[in-house]
DNA sequence: TATTGTAAGTTTGTCGACAATACGATGATC
DNA sequence: GATCATCGTATTGTCGACAAACTTACAATA
């Protein structure tokens, strides 16, 4: 991701000629696994709805082995649900796991400011150049009211910000994080809107930055997660409390329909 | 897991005789994905080490393809390493995977106290009461100089934090950054010893919640974690900086010794 | 002597097939 | 009329097999 070979000035110029990146190989699993995210990404696959294997393989153009094994890696990412001899669903969020991903969100997007700011200025610029670009894009997507266009510029932006303010394993967490975030927001899509506020938030988080202001970026973006959070479980500003014990309530927990079993393994 | 009919005080008691425990059917997936997650954590599978399907599937008493799926699903969680042809590998930790690992967990454990302490007095003895057996069990160990012992009873506290403090997501998370970080004591093994701060330093995590003072258990548990990466990296205290930097120069990402072959995807 | 080319062997990656299981529908009995 | 039982079907879970690919060792040549 990141140019390995910067920082070590024009001194190593000579050999660099011998030093090829390697080669990026990826098995089928991969490309498999990918595929099926992305399927999950832009709603091709809905939550709750159950897809045969054979079918899916089928349309793949793989057997059902690989298959299976990429559908294993997605169920360990939480995104997939294996019921059993029921073929695959994707997860369906309750409001349970809209407060739990944005909880989890919470202790760490904030603290990716700092990092962030620990970079050599090159960089720094690099980045804010990288997110604003993402805002603008946000914004367009906005002006032409297309929900999935801002919904993939955000996605992005915060993806952005993982990949720079952390490391490999961060970057890769985020990125289930904020996969699950847009199953929370197909998942609950009654309550969904369009939101217009999401365009200057984010501005003022590029901006906070700018600024390299750490704290202001950190008070911005707990704001935000939890006006998301306020967002996707419809739950008007000062009834917090109550609207949140009901939403709890509603949620039960006996009759579980096929996309809403618990979570794999025993962890 | 909480209990379900409580608050409906004892209107249903006479339906409770029908209500069952729904039974716990665990495909063979799973429990290939258990056992191989146990070898992981007790070492009998050791950082490093190339094992090939067949033979591992023969051990394992299944054919190569659920064997394969677990696999596929360990890799999803970081602990194994698939390359290309060549079986499959424990994965090896950097001093960069330490330093991350660690990161995460000064996240998000230090606001677990919170969290159990917003929940009933009832609850909270049950916690008290288990973490203080845990504690108890590491005092044990330690007195038998059992390392193992030891480590595992330092797993099951945290296990136990994130399942009283948190969500499922989050205890899953957790137990994997714990097996994660044990993965670390055995890649770092050469820099590890059995460390006998480690009882009275959880002592403390149970005196604090005993208090309720979430502030001093933040900052404990912040202390605890601190020192477990310069005990792992085997940073002396005070030239932190320098050790960092040398350490991470240390680490070569060119050649890559098949164990550490970065995460699978392109997330 | 070092390097390249070749060949054998081993292991993975993928596929097809079989069997077991769960579900749905239809019919029978109380 | 409703509930239960039985049968059929569709789909999964598992296994075995084949072919391709990678590695290692060995030999030949410059």
């Amino acid at each position: 991701m990141s140019d390995r070979s910067s920082g070590l000035g024009g001194l190593t110029s000579a050999r660099q000629v011998g030093r090829l990146a390697p080669v990026r190989r990826t098995s089928t699993v991969d490309l498999i696994a990918d595929r099926l995210r992305d399927a999950v990404v832009d709603g091709s696959l809905p939550p709750g709805a159950a897809l045969g294997e054979a079918e899916l393989a089928f349309q793949l153009g793989v057997s059902r082995g690989p298959l299976r094994e990429a559908m294993q890696r997605l169920t360990a990412e939480g995104l997939l649900v294996i019921p059993r001899r029921r073929g695959l669903a994707v997860r369906t969020m309750t409001p349970e796991d809209v407060r739990d991903i944005h909880w989890l969100r919470a202790r760490i997007e904030p603290e990716l400011a700092r990092r962030i700011l620990a970079r050599p200025l090159a960089e720094r610029k690099t980045v804010l150049a990288e997110l604003g670009a993402e805002v603008k894009r946000m914004q367009r997507a906005l002006k032409k009211h297309d929900a999935r266009a801002l919904g993939d510029a955000y996605l992005d932006f915060h993806r952005g910000l993982a990949a720079w303010g952390g490391s490999i394993r961060l970057a890769r967490m985020m990125s289930t994080l904020l996969i699950e975030t847009r199953l929370c927001t197909f998942s609950m899509y009654e309550h969904f809107e369009v939101a217009v506020d999401l365009v200057p938030e984010h501005a003022a988080f590029v901006e906070a930055l700018a600024a390299e202001d750490a704290e202001r970026f950190n008070a911005l973006m707990c704001a935000h997660l939890d006006a998301e959070v306020r967002r996707l479980l419809a739950e008007p500003e000062a009834t917090k409390e109550d609207d949140a014990d009901r939403l709890l309530a509603e949620t039960p927990d006996e009759p579980q329909p096929l996309d809403r079993l618990d979570l794999p393994e025993g962890i």
